[in-house]
This record gives C-alpha cells, sequence and structure tokens, in this order.
DNA sequence: CTAAATGCAAAATTTTTGCAGTCCC
DNA sequence: GGGACTGCAAAAATTTTGCATTTAG
C-alpha cells in the first residue's frame, strides 16, 4: 500500500470511528508513514516540530497511542525504555540490533503462513503475529 | 533444569565472571527463578523487601541488569513502560494479553527448529529466537 | 586489603493527566 | 454549538547515577 492509498485508509477510519482530522493528527501520521526507521516518540516530535513549531510532545503521544488504538501504526517492542513506532501496519517482523539499536524490517513467508501451536489456540485470540528477534548487525561486529 | 541446578549455575557464572554473590543478589535471583509471573522490578522488589527489609530498589534493578547481562535471566518485551523479568533462560515464547496483561509462557517447536530466513543471516548473528505474541486471552473475552 | 556492590538520595528520562481554550464536523 | 482535541504546565511513573560506606573474595 502506498502512501496515497495509506492517506486515504486514514481518512476513512477517522471518519468510520467518530475521530476529527485535526492538522496535528494528519501530520503525525503522514510523518510517521513516511519514516522508515521506526523513530521513538521524541524523535517524530523534533521532526514534526520543524513544520508544526506550536505542536506539543504530549499531543504526539496522544496521537500515537491513538493512531494505534485504531490500527492505524504498529508500536514495536524495544529492550529501551523509549517507544518506537512504525506507519506499516502489513504482516511483517523486526530485527534489533543490541549494539546500535537499529530496528530492520524482515519477512519469513514460512511464519505467515503456518499455523500456531495448539497451545496458542487454547489461551485465546491472536491479533498479530510479529516477530522481534534481538542480535547483533554486521556493521556493529563479528 | 531445577531450582537447584540454576543455583549450581549462578553460583559457576559468579565464579567465572567475578560476580560477587551477596546476600542481595542470591536472594533476586532466587526470588526471580521462583516466580512464574514475569513480575516487574517494582513487584520483585516488594516480594523481597518481605525478607530483605533493607533492600533497596536501584539495587533490584542494578541486579536484574547484571544478572541479564550474564545470561542468568531475561527480559520480556512488553508493550508497556513497565520491564518485566523472568527466570527461565531455556527456548520458550510468551503470550501477552493486552486487556489483563499477564504473561504465559508457551512453546513452538516448528519454529525453534525452522531455520531462520537468508534475510536475516545477512542481517547479522541472533542471540535468542524469543517470539512475544499479543492477542486477548480467554479470560478477558471472546 | 581491594575492587565490587550496596543504600541513600537526588536526578534524569519517559509518559500521563487536569484544565482552559481551540477547532472540526 | 458541542464534543473532541490541543497546548501548557505540572505530576506521575520508571529508571539511572554519584557518592560514602560496606562487604565478598
Amino acid at each position: 500500500m502506498n502512501v496515497k492509498e495509506r492517506l486515504r485508509e486514514f481518512e476513512e477510519v477517522c471518519r468510520k470511528d467518530g475521530l476529527k482530522i485535526t492538522h496535528q493528527r494528519l501530520e503525525v501520521f503522514k510523518e510517521l508513514v513516511n519514516s522508515l526507521d521506526h523513530p521513538s516518540v521524541e524523535k517524530l516530535y523534533r521532526r514534526l516540530h520543524d513544520k508544526l513549531p506550536t505542536i506539543s510532545l504530549d499531543t504526539v503521544y496522544r496521537t500515537l497511542t491513538t493512531l494505534e488504538e485504531h490500527g492505524l501504526i504498529s508500536r514495536v517492542q524495544t529492550p529501551e525504555s523509549q517507544a518506537r513506532f512504525e506507519g506499516r501496519t502489513d504482516e511483517h517482523h523486526h530485527l534489533i540490533c543490541k549494539t546500535c539499536g537499529k530496528i530492520t524490517d524482515f519477512s519469513w513467508s514460512l511464519l505467515d503462513t503456518s499455523s500456531l501451536p495448539s497451545e496458542v489456540a487454547e489461551w485465546g485470540r491472536i491479533d498479530r503475529k510479529n516477530i522481534t528477534l534481538h542480535g547483533l548487525c554486521r556493521e556493529c561486529g563479528e
């Protein structure tokens, strides 16, 4: 899905769920969809600040939480004490380097197609099968 | 591996890596190995406080970080802004309920045995193949 | 004895909240 | 116009740090 389609999806979800399309909300969404580096809230805030000098950090926090709740963006698990976000919502997985902290996307078709163990089915309902692997990237060593 | 063996492993690692076996460090380790609920730092601190009234919260933080660095315990990724820990270090995976936040262990032999995509091999070295799935557990509703 | 670990307090970091004013629909 | 949203500031929550003292090896 390209950026244009994502924006159409954004408007549709907002209309359906009664979210108002404010200037700030739209800009946060656009900025994240165009960011491929899984930025933290703080980083996103700094980037947005250039275009929207009056936006506040807490609005970025609130907006990201809202967008995530409505399935428009995703939160990425990291071992740091700082949340990271991404605009992609399709099925893909993450590699995190323990040294540089960089997050890289990858796909794993075997996993996407194979069914989960019965133990999991008994536990409840799984929303997304997103996997995060931790290790050391080439640039950082070995 | 049972608790007794884990304690032997603890002593061995400490000796080898030059970590001192202090009363606090031993108690933190024992408490976590006996906790099956993936406690947060705060929760662990409260439990330890009963036995060791003088232990401080920052010692628990420092000790957990140290134990993790030496591979004696693991940190569990959660979407909350609070770190959670577990005493198990063998290969297993986690289910997290988005409503109650409870973390449940499960195994997935297919994943443990199948090799990673070549894309990942090119990226670098993977330390652990631990997977966290997010969803809604039976107790919290359909 | 000596380097490492602890406890205390204080700071830093990250995230959330109350409230008055603003803006979308 | 009315409820949702924002910005501000302040608070809450989580984690880290400096330093004097204690302790394991």
